[in-house]
DNA sequence: AGCTATTGTCATTCC
DNA sequence: ATGGAATGACAATAG
């Protein structure tokens, strides 16, 4: 179906092609099933639309920002450069051979100086970086020696690699050997920046390989070789060989469509617009036929003759490449996006990061203003909800007073006790009992904190964790600490950890155990060790490996060497690599003890049945023969050791499916926990805002209120009281402490 | 050499 | 009483 769908596509896309080469404009996704995957996701391949690495990287890598000097990208960015330039270009590909020639020797002079005196200046300072290409002053150069004017692109960027990855001088390698190993402290790789290593590839990438970045990478060389430069207009273009059939099966529009998608150009960039919206339009106007005419706005100045001429299949190619180039982009920086800045030492202003170590960024941020918070209480009853929930969040003791004023029905308590945290000296009124202080203390409210911390802003999970330790320390569970509890992509974490350690993949059923008394017939199997690990966990996982499905089923233990031998031949491959000493060797090793035993003592029946018959049948069985004492004993041993080896197995099975069963209760527990707490944070925060109201209209009344001679009231001597009718009264103070009193102590007796 | 994970085995208990 | 499942503990082995 796949294929099907491959075959119809690609068909579909190289007609659209052809209608396009002839100038008719087809737009290929509206003749596309919905069930098949958007062009771009043809094109990038199935998981680009969903790696935001390759888009950062991507956006990196054509925005210069994240090339690194060391990066493997070097060579790749000049491709995807010089590509892009040539889109950028299309508006304008018109230009005189002659002319081109003549850019040459401008740009040869310029790069021979960029490149011999490679300047480790900085993309990072250098924002315009891209801007700096398309700048007027530099001229045209579009169509001149791609590579040069890469070089010198790059060197506006702060790169300071070689041209090419060959002619890497000393002092190149050197100064990537020390980026590199800043980027060794960011957790990158070497082999991604490895040169030798990109050697290698270069290498290997002759041979087809299955893997997927390596294809691109080899698809990008492959174009990289294949380009031909254009005798006539120095251009360079790309061969049409079967490697790149499908790189044009695309129409102009679905290409415009994949540079919209692929390069954001969002609004909140901040990064200078390195492919400029224009650059669309413009590609759109082109690619309609417009030609350049109302693209003065964008490039006009890098336009060295805008003829009015228009080579549309040079366009074409041009711009297949760039979307080839693009794909082999996304494909291939997918694993190196996020250390690839220029300089270490200033991060871009827009400094590409995958989401959640955005989110780390911010809980820095945060966290840096954590200390503020506490302080912020005057913020708090000032009506600053934003700083009151932080203050909430975070000061245990002030939500704690925050719980005492509440369920008073002293309007004293309740409106003064938040000024009192500020201006205790001026009002000196006293403190009161805090009759919800049950509600939340000190150590929900930290972790609360914790949690929401952890939570919500990425809090950093080995400390969340560390953290929560404190909190768990009642639950007599201790929990992985790679695993955040309250994390969802802890949880993920977690499942994929115990993936790794073969736990997923186990299942209960039945004929699990089928496969298991068979593995347990045969032996254990070191070589095999690996696949037996998972074996008695899900037969199914090899069941179509020839081998080991031999290994699961091989039961011959007690036949002679020599009969095995025929067995091997046709079911393991490895009898032909070995002489028919080495398999019987080999078989001897692979037998248990106890087929050793039972083959000494030429016991006549295999292991297997002595194992797995039921009792009946394996007393007919032992009947059957005259065996002697010991042969008995020893058969009576296998079957006892093989039945317990199958019963430790399926213990063993049970224990990590209840383990896993726990940390999966646990996870849920967790996240029970964190959102009735987030919820508890809520409704304090509410409950705050109805304070804030209820002070404020307290305020209100109380100043409004005058004695007899027209003064106002001292709040230090009076108060509102809520009467037992629910009218509110002013009274003294003193007496309404004594009231205060009376009340707790009616409601201490009834607590008895 | 020491550590860890896996697996087999034994002893024991329980059904 | 017996077979066998379950399980803790230990040992062997490999990586």
């Amino acid at each position: 179906m796949l294929s099907l769908k491959k075959y119809f596509t690609e068909g579909l896309i190289q007609f659209t092609i052809l209608l396009s080469l002839i100038g008719v404009r087809l737009d290929v996704d509206t003749y596309l099933d919905l069930q098949l995957p958007p062009l771009r996701e043809i094109i990038l391949g199935p998981s680009s639309a969903y790696s935001p690495a390759q888009f950062h990287n991507l956006r990196n890598t054509l925005d210069g920002y994240g090339i690194h000097p060391k990066s493997v990208d070097l060579d790749y960015y000049f491709t995807t450069r010089r590509l892009l330039n040539q889109v950028r270009a299309l508006d304008r590909l018109q230009v005189p051979g002659t002319a081109v020639d003549t850019w040459l020797v401008h740009r040869e002079q310029e790069s021979s100086v960029s490149s011999t005196q490679p300047s480790p200046s900085i993309a990072l300072e250098n924002p315009s970086g891209l801007q700096d290409v398309l700048s007027p002053d530099l001229g045209p150069r579009e169509s001149g020696s791609l590579e040069q004017v890469y070089g010198e692109e790059l060197e506006a960027l702060g790169a300071v690699a070689p041209l090419t990855s060959g002619d890497l001088t000393k002092e190149d390698i050197d100064l990537i050997d020390i980026l590199w190993k800043q980027d060794i402290d960011l957790g990158a790789g070497r082999e991604i920046f490895n040169y030798s290593h990109r050697q290698k590839d270069s290498e290997v990438d002759k041979e087809p390989s299955d893997d997927t970045e390596s294809n691109w990478r080899d698809r990008e060389e492959i174009l990289d070789t294949s380009q031909l430069v254009d005798g006539e207009t120095g251009e360079s273009i790309p061969v049409q060989d079967s490697c790149l059939e499908d790189q044009t099966t695309l129409s102009l529009e679905e290409c415009l469509r994949l540079l919209e998608a692929t390069f954001p150009f969002g609004e909140n960039s901040e990064l200078p617009d390195a492919v400029s919206p224009n650059l669309i339009e413009d590609v759109h106007r082109t690619g309609m036929g417009l030609s350049s005419a109302a693209s003065d706005d964008f490039l006009s100045p890098l336009r060295p003759d805008p003829g009015p001429s228009l080579d549309l299949e040079q366009q074409w190619q041009d711009l297949m490449s760039v979307m080839e180039m693009q794909a082999v982009s996304v494909n291939r920086t997918a694993t190196d996006s996020l250390y690839n800045s220029t300089n270490g030492d200033l991060p871009p202003v827009n400094y590409s990061l995958s989401p959640s170590t955005a989110i780390h960024q911010n809980v820095s941020l945060h966290q840096a203003l954590l200390p503020s918070c506490t302080p912020a209480c005057s913020s708090f009853f000032s009506g600053d909800t934003t700083s009151s929930s932080a203050f909430l969040q975070l000061s245990p003791d002030s939500s704690t007073d925050l719980n005492s004023t509440l369920g008073s029905n002293n309007m004293t308590e309740v409106l003064f006790q938040p000024q009192m945290n500020n201006t205790v000296n001026e009002t000196s009124v006293p403190a009161l009992v805090d009759p919800l202080g049950g509600l939340l203390d000190e150590a929900m409210l930290d972790e609360i904190s914790l949690m929401e911390l952890a939570l919500e802003e990425g809090f950093s999970q080995v400390q969340a964790s560390q953290l929560e330790e404190e909190f768990d320390s009642d639950s007599g569970l201790s929990l992985d600490s790679d695993h955040s509890p309250v994390s969802p992509s802890s949880s993920e974490s977690s499942s994929c950890s115990f993936s790794e350690e073969g736990a997923v993949g186990y299942t209960s059923d039945s004929e699990t155990v089928d496969l298991e008394g068979a593995e347990g017939a045969v032996g254990y199997q070191p070589q095999f060790n690996k696949f037996c690990r998972m074996s008695y966990q899900n037969p199914l996982h090899f069941q179509y490996l020839p081998h080991l499905e031999y290994v699961g089923h091989n039961h011959t233990y007690n036949m002679a060497p020599e009969a095995l031998e025929n067995d091997l031949s046709h079911l393991a491959p490895i009898g032909k690599k070995t002489s028919k000493e080495k398999e019987a060797d080999f078989t001897d090793r692979q037998m248990s003890r106890d087929e050793h035993r039972a083959r000494a003592l030429k016991i006549p029946f295999t292991n297997e049945k002595i194992i797995n018959l039921p009792v009946e049948e394996f007393n007919e069985m032992l009947a059957k023969y005259q065996l002697s004492e010991t042969q008995l004993s020893l058969v009576r041993d296998i079957r006892r050791r093989g039945k317990n080896k199958m019963a430790a197995q399926n213990c063993r099975k049970r224990k990590l499916d209840t383990i896993l069963n726990l940390e999966q209760d646990v996870q849920e527990l967790q996240q029970d926990k964190t959102r009735l707490l987030k919820e508890k944070v809520e409704f304090l925060k509410s409950i705050q805002q109805m304070k804030q109201k209820v002070q404020n209209l307290y305020q209100e009344v109380f100043d409004c209120l005058r004695n007899e001679s027209g003064q106002p009231y001292s709040p230090n001597h009076y108060s509102l009281q809520y009467a037992s009718n629910g009218s509110i009264i002013l009274m003294p103070r003193t007496l309404a402490d004594q009231q205060g009193r009376r009340r707790d102590r009616k409601q201490k007796d009834r607590r008895k």
